[in-house]
DNA sequence: GCCGTTTTCGGCCCGACTGTTTTCAGTCG
């Protein structure tokens, strides 16, 4: 699929063009047409095939054109014409804070900054400083800037960022005269990488929590401290990492809350529907001329625009506020409804905590059954179990369950999906367990669609693990063809997991909404190797809301014996 | 450059903070 790679055309051309002093609408016109294509899950190959470019919202005939000419010819000359003239390293220095379109034209124009080593000489030999509408302070910001920039991580994972965020609200929440505070932004959607963290209060005394925010224990570097704003630099565990702060009047909480939470795609769509009612709405109400008719609750300001309650998880622009004034918004998936975990692997193979220990974390939970799934012997690397081993790890499990009441552990594999797209565990090992897990972890650019739709149609499979197999930021995951997956899922009734690993959470929200849409079934999995583990469940299910996924899509919502038919029906089918 | 429950032209989301300015531009979210 070349979407991604048009995308980043498109974002590169937005970025020229904001360099050579073009602001305005066509700028963002660019950059909205970049970011749909690349949540497209559809490809832009197939859509051209079939005329329905311009049925993209944000595409036009332009665009579409533009897109036309690179499938054709692996080119736009667009993108050539803006970029002319530009050194491919000034789009770099957009990457440091503080600097913006207009100060890099400034800087190159008059002093021919080309790069970073250019900017830092004019920086610090005081030229910069001397430019209108630069200064000592401003120079001495951008220095700070890049130093940020050189030691601030990517983005956080889900762990890291609920774990931030929990930690200054924790340290927050003693303040005097606080009435309110939680977390908004990406975080709150789930998204799965996070920026930033961003915390919105209600305080009677705003000044002194600002001051309580800025001498958090961590910070590192106070960016801004206002009357009711401020952010912070933090160090953690795994970088610098800003922390943003708002605080709001008691009754423009939920607009404030709806507006920080976004996403900015989101926002806009519901401000442009709010002026074309004659609305105005802000992070302080939704207003009709100069009255306030909304802003104390979310509730209330999706109510002032005639639209139900949007959770978090679904705004981003993808059909939701559609579906909002269509009464069709899918009733999401909870993390109570959450009734097993059913990929979990125990010391027996590359796991650190004993099964007995699981089985009493899980109870604890408050599941009703599990399913531990070792490796298999191909995965010799991970402890992968011989068949004899296997057969001897399953009498084991019959004596536990024997023992438990009210709780049932499932004997379960993680099948390799071997080169020729076998399994490496015989029909007989197979026949014996109750829940059988394929996965691909070698050759993983080798025929993976062929070898994952045959694993998909061998008569004992049921779920297939982690089928895109990306680490998020880390790998791109396997060469497959997830259409295909699906589709061929669907047609043999075999379930595909949302693997709940922060760094894999894959399916991802886009690909398992696809699955849904497809009629798939699909399984929230923690991939737990050990008891601490076991709460990756809460970003499994928020991947799964952002997917718009119900409690009847994912068979961890299914007790023992519903859970049971379906997988002795897969099995028939 | 996109788009249409006023429109195929003329709109296009809204505000805080900072640093530079004497009223505002740039950046950020």
């Amino acid at each position: 699929m070349k979407n991604q790679e048009i995308a980043r055309i498109l974002e590169r051309i937005a970025e020229a063009l904001e360099l050579k002093g073009e602001t305005g609408f066509r700028v963002l016109a660019y950059r909205k047409a970049a970011r749909v294509l690349s949540e497209l899950t559809e490809d832009v190959e197939e859509l051209n095939r079939e005329n329905r470019l311009e049925s993209i919202p944000g595409i036009g005939t332009g665009i579409a054109k533009k897109i036309q000419e690179y499938l054709a010819t692996g080119k736009i000359k667009k993108l050539e014409e803006v970029t002319k003239g530009i050194d491919p390293e000034l789009f770099a220095l957009l990457n440091i804070p503080g600097m913006g379109p207009k100060t890099i034209k400034l800087l190159h124009e008059q002093l021919q900054v080309n790069n970073l080593h250019d900017l830092k000489k004019v920086l610090t030999d005081g030229s910069a400083a001397h430019l209108p509408g630069m200064g000592k302070k401003k120079v001495s910001n951008i220095l700070k800037g890049i130093e940020i920039a050189e030691h601030t991580g990517q983005r956080m994972y889900l762990n890291e960022a609920f774990e931030l965020a929990e930690n200054i609200i924790r340290y927050m929440e003693d303040t005097d005269g606080l009435k309110k505070i939680t977390f908004a932004g990406s975080l709150r959607r789930g998204k799965e990488t996070v920026g930033d963290i961003d915390i919105l209060a209600v305080a009677k005394k705003p000044e002194a929590l600002v001051k309580k925010f800025i001498n958090y224990k961590d910070t590192q570097q106070i960016l801004s401290a206002g009357a009711t704003r401020a952010a912070i630099r933090v160090i953690t565990n795994y970088g610098i990492r800003q922390v943003d702060l708002r605080i709001v009047e008691e009754n423009e909480f939920g607009a404030a809350l709806q507006y920080f939470t976004g996403s900015k795609s989101h926002n806009i769509a519901i401000r442009t529907m709010a002026q074309k009612q004659g609305l105005k709405i802000s992070e302080y109400g939704v207003f009709r001329e100069e009255k306030r008719i909304a802003g104390k609750d979310e509730v209330e300001v999706y109510q002032a625009l005639g639209l139900p309650y949007i959770e978090p998880e679904l705004r981003e622009d993808r059909g939701e506020i559609e579906a909002a004034k269509e009464g069709r918004l899918p009733d999401l998936i909870q993390i109570h409804d959450i009734r097993s975990d059913l990929h979990l692997h125990t010391n027996a193979s590359d796991g650190v905590s004993r099964l007995e220990e699981i089985i009493s974390a899980c109870k604890n939970i408050g599941y009703s059954h599990i399913a531990i799934a070792e490796h298999s012997i191909s995965a010799g690397y991970a402890g992968g179990l011989s068949e004899e081993e296997l057969m001897r790890r399953c009498d084991e499990i019959d004596k536990i369950n024997d023992k438990l009441s009210g709780f049932r552990v499932l004997k379960g594999a993680e099948v390799d999906i071997t080169l020729n797209g076998d399994l490496d565990y015989s029909d007989r090992a197979l026949g014996r367990l109750d829940v059988v897990i394929a996965s691909i972890h070698q050759g993983f650019n080798r025929e993976v669609t062929k070898r994952i739709c045959q694993a998909i149609e061998h008569p004992l499979v049921h779920i297939i693990a982690h089928p895109s197999g990306r680490l998020i930021d880390k790998r791109p995951g396997y060469t497959v063809d997830l259409e295909k997956v699906i589709e061929c899922a669907a047609n043999f009734r075999r379930i595909l997991e949302i693997n709940a690993f922060y760094e894999r959470l894959d399916l991802n929200d886009i690909w398992a909404r696809k699955a849904k849409e497809a009629g798939v079934l699909l399984a929230i999995n923690t991939d737990a190797h050990g008891v601490a583990d076991l709460d990756w469940m809460r970003y499994g299910v928020i991947t799964a809301r952002r997917a718009w996924l119900e409690k009847a899509d994912v068979i961890n919502c299914l007790t023992l014996n519903q859970l049971l038919k379906l997988l002795r029906e897969i099995k028939q089918y």
